[in-house]
Order: C-alpha cells, then sequence, then structure tokens
DNA sequence: ACCTTTACAGACCAATCGGTCTTTTTTGAC
DNA sequence: GTCAAAAAAGACCGATTGGTCTGTAAAGGT
C-alpha cells in the first residue's frame, strides 16, 4: 500500500504501530470521557479507529488497560491546557485567576469532547475501589497541589493575605468550576460558567494581600 | 403463603402489587444513583428486590421506564430533605444557609446511597438527547428555581441587597455544592464539603442587606 | 370458599459483550 | 529485494445483555 510518508524524505517520528496505538488512545479518550467506561464499547472503539479486534488488543491486553491509558491521555490534555496559561503569569492573584479563566471555554473549545475527565471519572468510579479510581484521585491531587502551591508561594511573596487557607481555596475554586462545568454542560449553555468564573475571579481578589481600592 | 398484614387488623396502604413496584423502584434507585445506568443490568435489579425477570417486567415496560421512575423517587427523596429543612427558615439568609447546611451531611447520611441523583445523571445523559437528559434538566430547574425565589423574596422584603443577581446566586451555590459532593466522594472525606459549605456562608452572609458588624 | 384477574416464575431469544487465537498482511532492518 | 518480526484481520468463544412469552401461583372482590 502506497503510504505518502515513506515517499517523503519526512523522518518519521512514531513507526506505524506506535502512530496506531497513538490513535487508539486519543479515539478511546474520546468515547471513554463522553459515553463514560461502562457505556464504551470495544467495537465503539472498532469504528472510531477503523481497526478491528486484533488491533486493538495487539496494543492492549484489556478494556481496563486501555481505559487507564485513555485516562492518562485525557488528564495530559486538560492539565498542560491549565499550566501553559498559568505559567505565563508572574504572580499569585494573576495565576489563580488566569487558571480560573481558563476554563469559560470548557463548552465551546474543550481540550477533548466530553468535559473533564477528572469528574467524570469520579462520578464513575467514586464506590469502586478500582485503579482507575485511584487514578483519579492522583490527577486531582494534583490539580489541588497546583493550587495549593500558588497560594502558598504568593504568601511568602506577600501576594496573598498571610491568614489564607491554601487547601480551602484549592477546594473552593475546583468545587466552583467542576460544579458549573456540569452546569454548564447539562445545559449546553455556558452561561452557568461564566457567572461561576466571574465569582471566583471576586473570590480571589479578596485573597489578596492589598486590594486596589 | 402466611401473610402477617393480612393477618392484623392493620389496613393495607398498598395492594401487594404496588408494594412490590415500590421497593423495585427504590432498590433501582439506588442502585442506578451508585453505578449508573450503563453499568446497572436487570439482573442487578432483581438479585436487590429478590425478583426475577418475569416480575419486574410485569411492573415496567422497559429498563428505561424503570429508570425514569428511580430517577423520579430519587429526585423527590433530595429534594423533600432540603425543602423540610429550609421551610423552617423565616428570611432569606436563614432559608440559604439552612439550604447550604443540610448538605453536610451528604457523605455520612445521604438521602441516598451513590450521591447527588441530578449530578449523577447529568454527568451520565449530558451528551444524549434523550429524556433522562430533560429530566436531569428539569430537576436542575426546579433546584435552581428554589434558590432564585429565595432570593427575590428576600430582595423584596429587604432582607437582601436590591442588586443581588438570583440567577447567580442559583448557579454559584449549586455549582458549589454539586462540585464539592463529588470531591468528598471522590476522597470519601467530607473535609471538602465542610470546606466549601463555610465558603457559601459567608458567601451568602455577604448578599444580606445589613450585615451585623 | 370461589373464581377471575393479575402478579410473578422461569425458560427462552437474538444481539452484544470482552476476550482469545489462528492466519494473513505489513513493516522495516539488512 | 529478502525475510524475520510484529501488526492487524477476522473467525470464534462463553457469558451476559435487555426483552418476550407461557405457565403457574397468589391476590382479593364477591
Amino acid at each position: 500500500m502506497y503510504n505518502i510518508r515513506d515517499h517523503l524524505v519526512l523522518k518519521r517520528l512514531m513507526s506505524k504501530a506506535e502512530e496506531t496505538k497513538a490513535k487508539i488512545i486519543q479515539q478511546a479518550a474520546y468515547l471513554f470521557n463522553q459515553k463514560g467506561y461502562a457505556d464504551t464499547s470495544i467495537s465503539d472503539i472498532m469504528q472510531a479507529t477503523g481497526l478491528k479486534k486484533g488491533g486493538i488488543y495487539n496494543h492492549f491486553q484489556s478494556k481496563d488497560e486501555l481505559a487507564i491509558a485513555a485516562f492518562n491521555y485525557a488528564v495530559k490534555l486538560v492539565t498542560q491546557r491549565v499550566w501553559n496559561r498559568v505559567r505565563k503569569e508572574g504572580n499569585a492573584v494573576a495565576r489563580l485567576k488566569a487558571l480560573v479563566a481558563i476554563h469559560l471555554d470548557y463548552i465551546d473549545n474543550p481540550p477533548l469532547p466530553g468535559g473533564c475527565p477528572i469528574m467524570n471519572s469520579a462520578i464513575e468510579w467514586d464506590e469502586h475501589d478500582s485503579i482507575l479510581r485511584n487514578k483519579t484521585r492522583q490527577a486531582m491531587d494534583s490539580w489541588r497541589n497546583l493550587i495549593i502551591k500558588i497560594v502558598e508561594t504568593g504568601i511568602k511573596k506577600g501576594e496573598i493575605q498571610p491568614n489564607t487557607q491554601s487547601d480551602t481555596v484549592a477546594t473552593v475554586v475546583i468545587s466552583n468550576i467542576e460544579g458549573a462545568i456540569m452546569m454548564s454542560r447539562l445545559y449546553q449553555d455556558s452561561i452557568h460558567l461564566k457567572r461561576v468564573v466571574a465569582s471566583l475571579q471576586n473570590y480571589i481578589d479578596n485573597l489578596a494581600f492589598l486590594t486596589s481600592y
């Protein structure tokens, strides 16, 4: 079969197998995030990737193993988008506000279809003692630790009030954002996300050591 | 078969069939809320109720029909608990604070196992155009309208600042609570719910027309 | 106590599930 | 171009899915 990559002088970054595996992971991540693990069948993934059963099970031993790889990929997509935005800001208040604001386009321009994979997995796995629940907790831990670190660095630098509870800030910010994503997705209307982002901006302003007025 | 209810003089409130149907709905509601619709099989419901397939399909035409009845039942459970608490309070600020505080025991003493059925259904159905998504939106509408009505009544009575956006309050309060339930359930730790409830109490205090200090 | 109605049991169905295995095709180093 | 290794195809498997249907048992008005 004719393959354009071989015909060109382009060096191949991934082997064919690696490309196939990456495609499976991406398509599976999209499907799992949209439909959930239980309602996504191997047949769905076969159809999305254009592969047959043997092509998928050549790369993964089980549906679970694929789901874990897909979840890792999904989490990487969402956390990278946040971090790439947050790192641009210098001080803690600006970082927190950027972290919140980046979620405004979670409806119209999401990092992957289906909403936040951390929340989706949390809801689906919260009472199974499964590998995926642990993975979800780890992802949530990273998410919380990012906020905690920003706040504590801000306190040290005198940008944020010293009596601020960083773990409370993390819980409040994440709860708000995740709840708002849920509501905006349910109604297919970003208004809820906009309201919550505005409310959180005000919340963050009140954490600042010196308010500007 | 000997039946103690017939032997006693007790008037039967429900016929045997109605009791059976109610039992199916309750058990199904628990299962759907814990495991989700896709991962709950008719066999699971057979086991939970002690009935066989014919006994279940005698009362419901399909799994979907049962899921809708179960969702209605679950929503009734959670909304009644909220309303029974809120109605005890006279003024808007106290009502809002009670509405928030009632969710503190959502982990240790939930109205039904599996967390908030509105959020769980929202996550599972948010991209299907299904009956259950519409049901979920209706339940969320009621939830929002309760808060909106409390706020607007409070504004009229001079208990809440007149420039307050009631729909924003509804979005913020619900997003916070639902997000916090998700986090506390993921970690099996009510600390996140406690933090968010405390934060929301402060938020509500700031809506009051006259602060006490 | 009788008798009709209905609730329920349980066998049965096709379709689909996740997963295995053998065969064929493709890949890519030489 | 050759050829060994790996990737993918696709037939196949038992178990389970939601759902149907017929026979039996219980219910409950009379």
